[in-house]
DNA sequence: TTAATCATGGAGTTAATTCATCCATTTATC
DNA sequence: GATAAATGGATGAATTAACTCCATGATTAA
């Protein structure tokens, strides 16, 4: 695997949108001038991410993105995957459903290849929106909600 | 990190000298046959094996290449950074040097990268050339070794 | 109902990188 | 001196990453 600079991004958007309380809508706007993320593809980025159905989106005045699920329940691999397809750390891995291996049946580097891969779905997979220190990074957030802070109610 | 095309023809090739008895001389064409590796990039890939100190190369008839180094002394670490530059899991790490973190001097998910960084280069490092079956991917090699043993053309 | 503010969708661009190939040259051995 | 190796340089094709531009559509507040 390789973290894309794409990954990275929607990762950013992803744990500032957390920051906030989950009622709180953020605008492609907002995302992209706090995380210094190019305005254009971050609309892109956060528009896949909602058809992955980690994010939902709203339209018109006062519109944008909230997390579609508990923090808890959005993993790193998530959302990396979500943006680069399966991680695959090599074409050892990549082409094993094909022919075993793209070079013999059994190679003798596939194992390796095999468990290196599951270290780091696992590790990936293991750390998810709750895991961050928001007090300390987003100091900002969380206080000051959404400017019209009507209904306590979370979940929609 | 991503084991690029690269990384992978070089781990194969090495594996594949390694497989033999350490004073056989394994050539260009021998080694593309053997593991179906375009030629004219293998030999591109050789060369800079090389020159990062990983094989020793001889020139002429019955020239080609060995390990310039005992199997346990040369890990997959060694033969992936020597192709693809460091290994850095994703921008973060990448640009930590600079500016902290490109985005902010301490983001939000540094260490979280920077300890993913630091166990995937402590796996890559820790297998090493000696670490394969070889009888019984390469059952072939190790009986016959090299014909002759002639004078290396590549000091220092 | 209209203007403002948001997301959506599609097309196009740029630059870099990856993965090579070709061929002439140099070197060593038989 | 013929042969079989590595070396070195130039070049190219294909792919991908990382955007940018702009027209359209939805929503709401005035």
């Amino acid at each position: 695997m390789q973290i894309s600079r794409k990954s990275d991004y929607a990762l950013r958007a992803m744990v500032y949108i957390s920051a906030w309380e989950s009622d709180k809508i953020c605008s492609i706007n907002e995302i992209s001038d706090a995380e210094k993320v190019p305005r254009e593809y971050l609309a892109k980025i956060l528009k896949e991410l909602s058809l992955q159905g980690l994010l939902h989106s709203y339209k018109g005045i006062n519109g944008g993105y909230r997390l579609a699920k508990n923090r808890e329940d959005i993993t790193f691999l998530d959302i990396i995957e979500s943006m680069q397809g399966k991680i695959m750390v090599n074409d050892c891995i990549r082409h094993s459903d094909e022919s075993g291996c793209s070079k013999k049946p059994q190679c003798a580097m596939h194992s390796f290849w095999q468990a290196e891969q599951e270290r780091v779905v696992k590790s990936l997979g293991s750390v998810n929106l709750s895991s961050f220190d928001y007090d300390k990074y987003y100091p900002f957030a969380r206080k000051k909600a959404g400017k019209s802070n009507p209904v306590e109610s979370v979940s929609n």
